[in-house]
RNA sequence: GUCCCCAUCGUCUAGCCUGGUCAGGACACCGCCCUUUCACGGCGGCAACACGGGUUCGAAUCCCGUUGGGGACGCCA
């Protein structure tokens, strides 16, 4: 048995977005499930549209992922001799034709024949015209290349995901291999680099099913073994529509959610599971487990939905994808997770190099203290700020409910806590809790009132961890002056 | 318009191949418990086999049709 090669060959005309990120994780699960190897190959054949840049942003993305690739990558847009060479090989078998039509009158059949209700694959004069003299035209006259597809056939095929499929050649067009300046058209190009690569299978989205059948013909006029092919269903967008980078923005590429906090495990977990599932109801799994369970053959025929909803604060992507990365972020090691976390510190400029050195175990201890209440790194940030940092918001619903809103109650008391702080030994929620308790009976004051207006004096906020552990982490000093602050604020 | 593909809770899905289960799970949503906050956790609730015909003792499961959705039909990839 050769070995299994399979590709990824995304065209770097956009950021790589969610759909095309699962299509490269499903080639990499193939890949390493069966001991294959896996190809990155850059389809850039449309100089117009593609870019450098996009080129950095896939690598950049897949990389993000933990997507890595054996060979490669490979630039289509090096290989034009060869694909060209492909054709003439076709133009001298006479399986396929110089067409001298002007793009124009094309369309314009095209339009008739849909307008007409007949079918869109329309056939061109030009491929009944005699080749030799056709060959004499083109020597003075700018001609594309066609495929001559065959007529009265039928081409068969087992997709892996989508099982027996078939397609009559009559609704095949003869599609074009040349451009009329002599460039390679991407039907042609991708079977010349899969039979040069030997690509063994062929995984991609379902928006190709319907151009298995020309590439099955083309690897057949070529003399090429021709290859397995498994498509993979669609990514629709909340619309139902094919998802894309265009009409439906940032939301859908790959690079925001890496900037917007999610732990690349947890998205790439989220992934694996759009439109596929290891059957019975395993869901959490991890890279090594996908790998283990992993079986293209069971992957769903339907297209799946993708929901985000950038408008909504707390559900901006999918729920479930975010309900994973939280799952990911409590449970995850603590030492994977501090890293990934620095970057979005440093964003909000929160980072101070002594949390990996002086402060490094109470830096540890407050992100541990953290996690259970984050959905995305980018919550660390923003939810962390009152613990890293001395400036903090004083939420106005805090500051309502639990200090003015009490203030008859609390008046004087939180200064008079700041002055209690002092004489708590040692330093730990177990001996600051009864303190506190026995500070509120003194006082005869409610411990929940008091509590409540010590964490919106803290913290700022009226939601977050146990306010014993937050006394611990803000610290003696940092806790009594933010009482103190409290109280002139009443 | 032509061709191809698809069809289970709001969403992701298990079950379908090899007909017989209260059609299972997760997320979301709602309620209760835990917690004098929020979150986690626990318990419970809401919620689906698109429709119509067959085949069969019996159909989510097999067949046909309808409807609905998606994709392709380019000198884009």
């Amino acid at each position: 048995m050769s070995e299994i090669r399979v590709r990824f060959a995304p065209s770097p005309t956009g950021y790589l977005h969610v759909g095309g990120a699962r299509t490269a994780l499903f080639n990499w699960l193939f890949a390493r499930k069966r001991g294959g190897v896996f190809v990155l190959r850059i389809e850039d054949t449309d100089r117009e549209r593609s870019s450098e840049e996009m080129v950095g942003y896939i690598l950049d993305g897949l990389r993000w992922l933990g997507l890595d690739w054996d060979e490669g990558p490979y630039f289509q847009g090096e290989r034009v001799e060869a694909h060209r060479e492909c054709a003439h090989r076709l133009l001298d078998s006479n399986r396929a034709y110089r067409c001298f039509c002007s793009v124009e009158k094309l369309d314009a059949a095209r339009r008739q024949a849909i307008a007409e209700k007949r079918s869109g694959a329309v056939r061109c004069a030009c491929r009944s015209l005699d080749p030799e003299e056709a060959k004499r035209r083109g020597a003075s006259e700018p001609f594309a290349v066609r495929f001559r597809t065959p007529e009265g056939e039928t081409v068969a095929f087992d997709d892996i995901v989508y099982k027996a499929t078939s397609k009559e050649t009559n609704d095949i067009e003869d599609f074009v291999l040349l451009r009329s300046d002599g460039s390679p058209t991407y039907h042609l190009s991708v079977v010349a680099d899969d039979a040069e690569m030997r690509i063994t299978h062929v995984i991609r989205g379902q928006d190709h099913l319907s151009n298995a059948p020309k590439q099955i013909l083309l690897h057949r006029a070529l003399g090429n073994p021709v290859p397995v092919f498994g498509h993979l269903p669609l990514l629709l967008a909340p619309n139902k529509a094919k998802l894309s980078k265009r009409t439906h923005g940032e939301v859908v590429s790959l690079s925001f959610y890496r900037d917007r906090g999610f732990v690349p495990d947890a998205f790439v977990n989220f992934l694996a599971l759009l439109g596929w599932s290891p059957g019975g109801d395993r869901e959490r799994l991890s890279r090594a487990e996908l790998v283990e369970l992993f079986d293209l053959s069971r992957v769903n025929l339907s297209n799946a939905v993708f929901n985000f909803a950038l408008g909504d604060e707390r559900n901006w992507t999918d729920p479930k994808a975010i309900a994973l990365n939280a799952e990911y972020l409590a449970s995850m090691p603590l030492d994977e997770l501090l890293p990934m976390v620095r970057p979005f510190l440093e964003r909000a400029s929160l980072w101070r190099d002594e949390f990996e050195g002086t402060w490094a175990a109470w830096f540890r201890r407050t992100i541990d203290l953290l996690r259970e209440r984050c959905r995305t790194l980018a919550d660390f940030a923003e939810r962390g700020r009152p613990y890293l940092a001395d400036e903090f918001e004083m939420e106005e619903k805090a500051l309502e409910k639990n200090l003015r809103g009490k203030a008859e109650e609390i008046r004087g008391r939180l200064a008079a806590l700041a002055d209690r702080l002092a004489t708590i030994e040692p330093w730990e929620a177990a001996a600051i809790e009864p303190a506190v308790r026995a500070f509120a009976e003194e006082n005869a004051l409610k411990i929940g009132t008091l509590m409540n207006a010590a964490r919106a004096a803290l913290t700022g906020t009226n939601v977050g961890p146990s306010i014993f552990e937050v006394f611990v982490i803000v610290g003696r000093e940092r806790a009594a002056a933010r009482l103190r602050a409290a109280e002139k604020l009443l």
